[in-house]
DNA sequence: GAGAGATATCTCGATGTCAAGACAGTAGAC
DNA sequence: GTCTACTGTCTTGACATCGAGATATCTCTC
């Protein structure tokens, strides 16, 4: 098993701090230093078509719900992780770039609904599949099984977040 | 197995697009998603100790450095993976806050070397401690032979990346 | 049906990041 | 020794994000 750039870093730890216990960081400072990784090579990717990460983050969630392809901004930040000034934001320029449409909601007039346009569609469609094969080929490391227990032991810890 | 939003956005992806095969998100999506949770519980964690993550991270590669404390803005920047715009940025903040210091690098003219100050080193020491505690929390959720499959799984992804 | 509290969206100012490029200094080839 | 390519740091401008607060509307309780 060759060592990792976290491997140095527990080692150096255990050196200068030998009275702590930094087994924590074997996990969760690669998750960190991996979601760094995985943004930079979706950026990359996403280039092609030219779409950004935030871009393509709420595209696929409007996506995501199947026809007629529209979720409320509330529903969308919360797909997102972001806040609701970023999500106005992400939305007017998306709206901008032709992507998205805004409407009224006609149940709630404190409400606005945001659907995919027929090119937001056609470019989400496209870089997701790009993007799956790319992650395929970032997997490849590990078999069927091994992803599989990996992806369990990831949703324990996710789940307490998630409620 | 209780279903996380990871799990409900595989469904989703499953209904609308049967003809891709989207279990590579079942990986990378926990991993993305776990990474924007922690770095939420790392930034309030921080607050206590009046510091920033990015503060944080700079300090942290001085401390594992050992005595003298002291990097180059280069070593730093590889440590924390940000551009070197960026680097400079911080060392900037972090030297008007007096937690570290710059001085010429007398072996090469054109470097620096940034060290921890007394303060700067007080500070991290106990945000790292608290820090160290809380993630021992989060991963309270898995037992230490689950955490040491997780951790072998995520080196396996990583490795490719760090070199 | 009136009032209080919750909810949905948007506005605004501050801030941290990146990308690209400038500049000084170093190192290797000839 | 000099030239060329490279390295290390910093500068600049653009930009996405956040947090806090404003406004309008809804919903629940009495």
């Amino acid at each position: 098993m060759t060592m990792d750039e976290v491997d140095r870093l527990v080692t150096s730890w255990q050196q200068e701090r030998p009275d702590l216990d930094v087994t924590p960081l074997q996990v969760l400072s690669r998750v960190s230093r991996l979601a760094r990784h995985l943004d930079r090579a979706r950026r990359a990717s996403f280039a092609e078509y030219d779409l950004e990460p935030w871009e393509f983050d709420v595209l696929t969630a409007l996506r995501r719900a199947g026809k007629p392809y529209e979720l409320s901004p509330g529903a969308l930040l919360r797909a997102t992780l972001v806040t609701s000034g970023t999500m106005t934001n992400r939305i007017d320029r998306l709206e901008q770039a032709g992507l998205v449409r805004r409407r009224p909601d006609p149940e709630d007039r404190r409400g606005v609904l945001v659907s995919l346009t027929d090119d937001g569609r056609a470019r989400v469609d496209a870089a997701f599949a790009d993007l799956l094969r790319r992650e395929r080929e970032l997997l490849a490391g590990l078999g069927p099984d091994e992803q599989k227990v990996l992806a369990d032991l990831l949703r324990t810890l996710l789940t307490p977040f998630d409620t």
